[in-house]
DNA sequence: GCAGGTTACGTCAACGTTGACGTTGCCTGA
DNA sequence: TCAGGCAACGTCAACGTTGACGTAACCTGC
C-alpha cells in the first residue's frame, strides 16, 4: 500500500524530546510531570515551559503498559433508547471526571454474548474497572472476569465475589409504595408488566409484586420498551378485563400501557390507573402525567463510581453489603 | 501503603506464556494471533489451543504503543439529557462495532473548555479519531488537534481542514419545510426559538428562518432544553401576542414551548401551531403529538463513523464536500 | 573532619507487542 | 547437482514510560 500522505507526520513530542530541550534526563521530566518530587523549582519551571512549548502530552498507553492502570472505566448498559440509562451515564461521567477517569460507554441490547464480547475487548484495553447492568445469564461470566482481576460494580443484581460490588435501588420498597398507592385509591384488581429479559434471580419488582398480591397475581412479561408495554396491556386487558390498576416495569413500558389502554377504550385514571418506575423526564410530559417510582439516576451513577474505586486495587476491603439507594413515589394524573 | 491483597494476583497471560507452553517463539504466536501467515496449520492449532487454555488476550496497550492504532474512537456530545444524542450514539456504536472499534462517549455540557479537556485526554489515550458536535468557539482548537494528526468528523458545523470531515443534516431544507407547512395551514406570524449556544457561524436553522421571514423575523435565542423553550415562549407570547406559529430549535424546546403556550391560555394547534426538529421518540407521545422535522439519528451516527474511516490514516483522499443527509417533515397534531 | 543524611538528579531494565531482518531446511528446475 | 526460492520459523530492537537503584554534591552535627 502506497503512502500518499504529503503533510509532515506531526510527530508527537515525548519525554525524550522535552528532556533534550531542557538538558535533563527523561526520568527527571517524568518526575516533574507526575509531581513525584525530587527536582528543583528551577528545573520544574524549565521543564514545564518546554512541555507547553512542544505540546507534550504523556502517552497513556506507555504509562498504562507499565503501571497497569489506565484511568479508564467501562459503563455497560442494556440499551440507550430508554432515557433511564443515559441519565445514569451522565452521573457516571460526572463522577469519573472528578476522579480523573475516562468512560467507555457500550450498549449490549440485552445480549449476553455482546456483553461478553464488549467486556473482553475492554479488558484488552486494560480498563481499570467496569460498571454494568448485567444481562441475563451473565453471572458466571462476570465471576470469571472478576477472577481475572477486573473490579466491577453491578447495578440491580447481586453477584457474590470479593472484587464485585453491588448497587441497587430499593425497588422492593418502590413496588410496595406503588401497590399501596393503587390500593389506597380504590383499585381492586392489579396487574403487572414485568421485564422478560431480567436475569431470573433479580426479578425484584416482579417478586415483590407477587409476594404482595399472592398466587393469583396477574403478571405478564414483556420487553421493557414502549411497544412491549403496549402489547402486554392489550393482552392483559383482553384476558382480565377486571384489571383496574397496572404497575409497569419502567416508565417506557407504562407509557406504552397507557396508550394501549386508551386505544382499548379505557379512561385513565378513571377506568385504569397506571404507575411506572424510574421517573424519566418524559413521564412528567405525557398526558396524563405518569405516576411513578422515582429513582435518582444521577446518584446511581456517582455511587457506582465511588463503589468501583473502593473495590479497585489498593483497597483490600471486601465490598460491604449491596448498597441500596432509596426511591420515592411520585403521584401524577395517571393514578 | 501496605498491600493487603490476599488472593493470587491473577497474572494475565502474555505472548510469552503462550509461546512457552507451545514451544515456539512469541513472534510466532503473534503471527498466529494476527493471522499474518507464515506458520503451519499444526502450529496454528497448537497455539490456538494454548491461547484458549491460558485465556490469553492481547494487550492492546502494548500493541497500540507500537502500531499507533488503538481501534478506539471518541464521540463527544454537548449533552445527554436530550435523547437526540444518545440515539446518534447508538448509531455510532453500532457502526463502530462493525469495524472493530470501541467508543468513548463524553459529554461537554456545551462548555468549550470541557471539550478541550476531554479531547486532550482522549489524545493521550491515543484514540484513532473523534466524532463531535462542536461547542461554540471550538473551531481553532479543532484545527490544532487536526494539525496534530487526529482525524475528526464534525457534525452540523463546518471546519476546513484536510483531516476533518463534515457531516450535516439538511436543516436548511427542514426549516423551509417547516415554514412552508406553517404558512400553508394559514399561520400569519411566525416565531422561532433558536439555540443560544450554537456556534455563531453554524446557526443554520436560524439563518434559514431569517432568510425566509425577512428582517422582521421574530427570533429568540434560548437554551436548547425544555426549560429554555418554556421560558422563551412565555416571553415571545408576551412581547408578540400576534404570533400564531412557532418553529423551535429542537423537539425538547418545542415541547417546552407547547406547555408554556397552554399555560398562557393558548390552544394548540387552534391558537398556536408548533413545529420542532429531530423527531425524538417523545414527540410522538406528547399530547398533542408534535409536528417536527425528522432527522435520521442512527444514520447520522453510522455515516459519521464511515466518514471518520475515510479521513483516517492510509486514506490520502481529502474529504469531499460536507456530506448532507436528508430530513423529512412529520406532521402531527401540534400544527 | 567526617559519618550520615538529604537533595537532585542519572542509568538501566522492564511492561507486551510488532517491524525489520536473519536463518534454517526443503523443494524446484535446468 | 546446485542456485534460487519459499515456507516456517527465530532474533533483536523499538514503542514511551516508570520502578528500582545508583551517585555526586552538599549539608548537618559533634
Amino acid at each position: 500500500m502506497t503512502r500518499k500522505r504529503n503533510f509532515t507526520p506531526p510527530q508527537k513530542a515525548t519525554l525524550h524530546d522535552v528532556a533534550a530541550k531542557v538538558g535533563v534526563s527523561p526520568r527527571t521530566v517524568s518526575r516533574v510531570v507526575n509531581k513525584e518530587g525530587g527536582f528543583s523549582e528551577a528545573t520544574e519551571a524549565r521543564v514545564m515551559e518546554a512541555i507547553t512549548e512542544l505540546g507534550y502530552r504523556p502517552n497513556l498507553l506507555a504509562r498504562g503498559l507499565i503501571t497497569n492502570r489506565t484511568n479508564t472505566l467501562a459503563f455497560i448498559v442494556p440499551n440507550i433508547d430508554d432515557p433511564f440509562f443515559p441519565e445514569v451515564a451522565q452521573g457516571v461521567q460526572r463522577a469519573s471526571l472528578n476522579r480523573g477517569l475516562s468512560m467507555f460507554l457500550a450498549v449490549t441490547n440485552g445480549d449476553p454474548a455482546v456483553e461478553r464480547e464488549l467486556l473482553d475487548r475492554m479488558i484488552s484495553q486494560a480498563i481499570d474497572g467496569a460498571i454494568l447492568f448485567p444481562t441475563p445469564g451473565a453471572r458466571e461470566h462476570l465471576k470469571d472476569l472478576a477472577e481475572q482481576g477486573l473490579p466491577m460494580v453491578v447495578i440491580d443484581d447481586v453477584v457474590d465475589h470479593p472484587s464485585i460490588a453491588c448497587l441497587r435501588s430499593d425497588l422492593e420498597h418502590g413496588v410496595e409504595l406503588a401497590v399501596e398507592h393503587l390500593r389506597s385509591t380504590g383499585r381492586r384488581t392489579l396487574g403487572m408488566i414485568a421485564n422478560r429479559s431480567s436475569p431470573p434471580r433479580s426479578r425484584r419488582r416482579e417478586r415483590t409484586f407477587r409476594s404482595l398480591e399472592g398466587e393469583a397475581a396477574h403478571v405478564i412479561r414483556a420487553d421493557a420498551t414502549y411497544d412491549g408495554g403496549h402489547r402486554a396491556t392489550v393482552q392483559m386487558l383482553r384476558d382480565h378485563p377486571e384489571i383496574d390498576g397496572i404497575f409497569a416495569y419502567n416508565d417506557l413500558t407504562a407509557i406504552g400501557a397507557m396508550d394501549a389502554a386508551r386505544s382499548a377504550g379505557r379512561r385513565i385514571p378513571e377506568d385504569l390507573a397506571v404507575v411506572g418506575c424510574d421517573d424519566i423526564a418524559m413521564s412528567a410530559r405525557v398526558s396524563p402525567g405518569l405516576s411513578t417510582i422515582r429513582i435518582d439516576r444521577e446518584r446511581l451513577g456517582t455511587e457506582a463510581v465511588d463503589l468501583l474505586a473502593r473495590v479497585g486495587p489498593g483497597e483490600g476491603e471486601r465490598p460491604a453489603e449491596p448498597l441500596t439507594l432509596p426511591v420515592e413515589l411520585i403521584v401524577r394524573q395517571s393514578s
